[in-house]
Parts: C-alpha cells; sequence; structure tokens
DNA sequence: CATGAATGAGGATTCATTCAT
DNA sequence: CATGAATGAATCCTCATTCAT
C-alpha cells in the first residue's frame, strides 16, 4: 500500500471515471456527434484532463472497446475453468454470461459492434488494433474450445469449432445490434430480453445432434 | 413521354450518380474523414450541387440506407410473390437473395449497419425516419409472413414468426458484421462465405421440424 | 405604337415587375438575408432572369432607391409648379405629397434610408452614384428654392434655406424610420400617422416668424 | 476581491476588445463585406475566439447595438437626475449629450439606424430583441418624462409628452443618418455640426410656449 | 428573351488539441 | 495533475453568377 500504488490506483480510478462518461455519451450520440467537451462535461472535468489519459478522440473511443473485450474475455476464461459436466451446460453458462453482460449495459456493446464496422478501426494505432486483435482472438479461442469439445464428445454436430464460433458470436452481436436498432427506430425505451433467448434456443437446436 | 417527364428522369440519374460516388467513398473513409468535396470530386460535380439533390451530409449518408432498404425491399417481395412449392424452399429463396446482395456489394450492408448505430438515426429529418422505419417494418413483414405459413404448415417449430424473422435478420446482420471487422482487424481482402452458409445451416436446422 | 416600341414598354414592365418583387423581399429580409432567388421566386421569374435587367445584386438594390428618388423628384416638381399663393402653402403640398408617399408605401423609403446608412453606396458603380446624387441634390434644390422664397417674404424665419430643406429632410427620414423600426421592434402591424404629423406641425412653428 | 471576480472582469475586457475590434470593421466594410476573420484579426486574436463570446456573427453585431443603447440609457439617467432649474434646460443638456455621442462616433449611431433596419432585427434570438426593447423603451421614457414636466410647467406647448419624444428622437436619427449619407455620396471627410444644430433650435422654437 | 441547373469561391462555424497558469 | 481559454485548421454550406438549352 505504498503512496505509489495509491497514486496508481486513484490514475486508474480517472480513466474509468473518463471511459465510463465517454460510453454514456459516444452510445447516445454517436463518434461523430460527440464533442470532447460533452465527454469532459459529463465526467465533470475539463477538456484538457482527458488529453491526460488518452492520446486523442481516436483513442479513448477505441479503448471503450478494449474494456468490453477485456471484460468479456474474463467473464469467458471463468466459464471455461468452472467445473461444468458437458459442452451443452458450458454453452449454457456462456449463453448466461452473454446475457447478463448484454442487461446490464446493452450501450456497452453497442460501442463495440459499432466500432467493428468503423471507420475507427481503420485509423488506429497498430499497438491498440493489436491489443484489440489479441483479445478478440484470445476470446474466440476459448469459444471454439468448447465447440470443440462438444463435438468430439459428439454432442454437437460434425463442424468445424471455429465456425461455429463465429457464428455464435455473429448471432450474438446481430441480435444486439438489431434490438437496439429496432429501439432506436422505434424510440422505445425497454429492451428486449426474448429475441435473445429464441435466438440461442435455435441456435442450440441447430447444432444439437 | 414529355419533357417534364425527361427532366424527372436525369433529375433522378443524377441524385443516383451522387449515390453511388458517396457510397465508396463513405465506405472507403469513413462517415467523419469523408468531406463533401471527396464526394464532389468522386461524382465528378461541384460540392454546392451535391446540395441540390440532399439537404446536408447526414441527409446523404442517410439517404444511402434508404437506397439499400428500398434494394432488399423490392427483392423480398420478388421472392415471397415468386411461386415456391414451400416455406423451406422460400427460406432458401430469402437466403440466396441476402447472400447475393451481400456478395455484390458488402459494403453497402456495412453502410446500414452504421446507420442503425444512433449516430445517424437520431439527428434525422422526422420525414427520413418514417421512411426508414416504413421500409424496414414493410421488409420484416414479409419475412414475418413467410415464417407464418411454414409454423403453420408444421414445417418450423412452433414458435411466433415475428421472434423467428427478428432472429433471422439479426443472424444475417451480425454474421456479416463479423466477417467484416474480421477483414479489417487482420487487414484481409477477400470475403468469406462459408461463415454465412453455415449459419444459415445451422439457423434452417434449428427451426425444422 | 411600332414594334420596337412594344418591346421596350414590355421590358420596362418587366423591370418593374422584378423591382416590385425586390422591394417586398428586401423589405421584409434585409439586403443581406435576402438571396437573388427570393427575389425571383417573389417575381415568378427565374434567377437568371433578373440578370438580363440588373448587373447584380447590389445594382438592383440601388435601382430600388433610384425609383424612389426619381418618384419624389417628379411629385417634388410639381408642388413647385402648381401655383400655391404663398409659401407656407407650398410646404404644406410637400407635407401631404409626402405623406402620401408614405402611406402608399412606407417600404419604399425604408429601403431608401437603409441604402443611404449603408454599406452599399460605399460599393456602388461611379454612374449609379451619380443618378443617386443628383436626383437626391435636384430635390434638395427645390426645397431649398421654396424655403428661400419664404425667407425673402419674411414668412420664414431668417435662416439659410439650405440648412432648412437639410433639417426637413432629416425630420421626415427620422419619423418615418423611427416608426418603422418600432413597428418592427414591437412587431406591430398598422402604420402610425400622427408621429408624422406631430414632427411636421412642430417643425412649422418653429420656422414660423 | 476573489479569483472568480478577476476572471469575470477578464472576461468582460476580452468581450469589449472584441466589441471594439467588430465596430471598426462593421463601420468601415459595412455587414455583409466583413468577415468573422476581419475582426479575429483586428481584435488580435483567432477566429475561433469570438466565438466563445458571441454566438454568431448577427449576434456580435447586435451586441454593438446593445452597447450603444447601453451608453445611450446610462447617460440620460444622468442627464435626468442632474439637478436643473427647469425642462428647458434640462433639453438643453440632453441636446448637448446627443450632440457628444454624435461627435465622438457617428458611427456608433449609425450601426444602431443600421440595427433598427429590419435587417438584423428580424433573425434575432428572443433574449436579445426584448434586452434591446427594454433599453429602447427605457430611454424614450426618460425622455418622455422630461418633456411631461414640461409641458406641466407651461414650458412647452400642449402636447403628448411621448408623441414629443418620438418626433425628438427621429429628428436626431434623421438628421444623423441624413448627414452621414451626404457624406457618403460626396465623399466628405469631416462631420457636419451645424445641421444637427439648426435641427434642435428649430424643434425648442417649435415646441416653446 | 427566359430558364434553372450547375458552379465554386468565399465565409461562417466547429472542435480536437495545446499550453500557460 | 488539473484547468479551460485560446487556437486555427478543417469543412460544411451558401448563394451570386453563369451558360447551355
Amino acid at each position: 500500500m505504498g503512496i505509489h500504488e495509491r497514486k496508481l490506483r486513484e490514475r486508474e480510478q480517472r480513466r474509468r471515471q473518463i471511459l465510463k462518461a465517454a460510453r454514456k455519451v459516444f452510445s447516445s450520440n454517436g463518434f461523430t456527434k460527440t464533442t470532447m467537451e460533452d465527454i469532459a462535461r459529463e465526467a465533470e472535468l475539463s477538456p484538457g484532463t482527458l488529453y491526460l489519459y488518452f492520446k486523442n478522440k481516436d483513442e479513448l473511443y477505441a479503448s471503450l472497446s478494449v474494456e468490453v473485450l477485456e471484460h468479456l474475455h474474463e467473464k469467458l476464461k471463468r466459464v471455461y475453468i468452472k467445473e461444468a459436466p458437458n459442452p451443452q451446460l458450458r454453452i449454457n453458462d456462456l449463453k448466461q454470461m452473454l446475457y447478463n453482460v448484454y442487461q446490464v449495459d446493452p450501450l456497452i456493446l453497442l460501442n463495440l459492434f459499432h466500432l467493428q464496422s468503423s471507420e475507427i478501426l481503420t485509423h488506429l494505432e497498430p499497438a491498440m488494433l493489436t491489443t484489440i486483435r489479441n483479445l478478440s482472438s484470445n476470446s474466440l479461442a476459448i469459444i471454439t474450445k468448447i465447440f470443440a469439445e462438444g463435438v468430439n464428445d459428439h454432442v454437437f454436430i460434425e463442424k468445424h469449432p471455429k465456425a461455429l464460433s463465429d457464428v455464435l458470436w455473429g448471432l450474438f452481436s446481430g441480435v444486439v445490434l438489431w434490438e437496439e436498432s429496432k429501439r432506436i427506430i422505434n424510440n422505445k425505451r425497454e429492451t428486449n430480453a426474448s429475441a435473445f433467448d429464441t435466438a440461442f434456443e435455435i441456435f442450440l437446436r441447430g447444432i444439437a445432434r
């Protein structure tokens, strides 16, 4: 608990405070229509301070996604490590986990998907792109392993596990994106869980032997 | 064959010329990094001319999506009208159609998803939002009807057809989005069809009786 | 009534049509906020046509004032020529004339005053500036002569007639401008005649022997 | 004497710095031909800075007039408060004050009149319009009171004091406008005081019992 | 003569970023 | 570290003017 440690923790906290504010503002206004001052105001900080924690607007935006990816990766590892009798139950844990993440903060995921279809990705620092690439592929690797076990045990159909995990991830992101965009278009407030549920159910039926 | 008719057609043609240029430039640079002058240059027109056809940059961007939605809607209507012995084959036509659209222009769809992340949607003219809403819901209605027939005929599992069409659309957009982002992250050039294929196969298995 | 004559008259009519439209639009929007297209629309002509009758926006604007000045000059000459027993009655005629002009079209005068305080005047073609200068000074000369007679006949106080006519003109324009600006500020519709009346009355009392 | 106080004063000073520069540039080039960059250069600031103090060009322009109106209002209050034996002497003070303002900066008043021609007035923020309206009517109210006293004391003719003050103001603005426009038309440099003097003299004669 | 689509230079405005305090 | 006023490059957009039809 040295003084240096505390400093570090404080710094980390401030970073999160900014990311939280950024997530909120980016989500409701989009990247282009969000100004650094908007974020600063939301974070109750001055614009200049943001630049003490993030090199520029692009990096701040990308950091949001790194945060989510780290979060997901962490959770995925836990799902994998946890003792579970069979792949099917593991997939269920996976579903539950993804669903929780979505429930807790749908915006968090929207940003992630927005990044993926985005102009930002193309203009990113190589270092950050590498970080994203790694987190992304490591996460996929975990999901892939779960499917591989299932295919081995003749629980899932005979399909390349990598393909299955791609589809799972695509299904997940698609449904989230779709639900969110319906919410925006129809100007609704509440989030709809059942589409997510149905999607998973169909997916599981589709890959079951 | 009046002079008025020709004028109208010329106007429509000019509009398309701009949209085509815009799609190209937006797709390769993203919304923010694209300037109106870039688009004008690509369309071999002057910047001012763009404003004779689109009120501003946002509307030009949104119009791109409307174009895609109109295209999709048109194709969907044709799939529905076409004589097909059973819902399952209709779904296959649907798959083929979506796949074609994706093959011909993956960027076209990426733009559509970008639109749907609130960025633009929230700052749109009410009139244009209504257009988008209508095209979107009409398209969904067609897909829904196909599923409804399948459920009636005991071809698909007993599920609310609306839910099925939501999942189909989510699946489709998710896989496209995911494939594209992998391409950007891994800096690949070619498009991968198999993920799309696998996803559909699983979906169909999942909803089959 | 040759064909050439008719052509000329038609041309003159078209010119007036444009000036009338311009006066209306300039008066309600001001010089800067008025576009050539606004005027064209009001005149039910195309923008290009305006340029067949006026070299540019500045000249169109200035032409409005020339029109008013010509009108006033014409009326002034008539007041002067008309048999009137004494200068006091002549001044009364003058008042009546100015008042009529103001009643018929307050906007016509507003434009004139706006021009006088204006950026346009400084950027005008020498030829047009000369026209304005001449009309202006000739008009003043007539008023001045009326006063000169009055001073000679010991009807008005012993003052330089030129100074008197300047004051008269200043008084007139000031009251008109003031009444108009009150109307705009308080968002009224009707025109107030009494201020004009009172002003004249005081002026006449002020210069009477 | 807090730090907050100093900040506020600095802000006010910067505002004045901009207004001063704006007045100079607007006066010599007119509203249209003046660019925000011109003003910034004159104020030795960057264009962006202007927008930290004024919402846009129109508001900056209108603020100039508010400044003049505040100045006039302040002076008027002083004339009214000052011990003066009778209304006639008060009117003399009034004349002297108006004359001084005009002498010190004839352009300042010209701008005021330009504002009053609907050009800017009609496109103004409601708040600013209210400010202008209030300053304007309060100033008039003071003049009106002076006349009311004079009418009561049988010093001035039996006339509605409000009408008298309207005429006074109209006379003043008219003469100023007229003198200025003669200067521009005839391309003179010096300002003529005598017209102003004569006008006042006649007015006073005209309202004296 | 009349049109009105197209032009493109010009200028207002924004906002990411910096830096003196 | 934090601030927030100032910057000024970048870009959207307007609109007077032209010219092919």
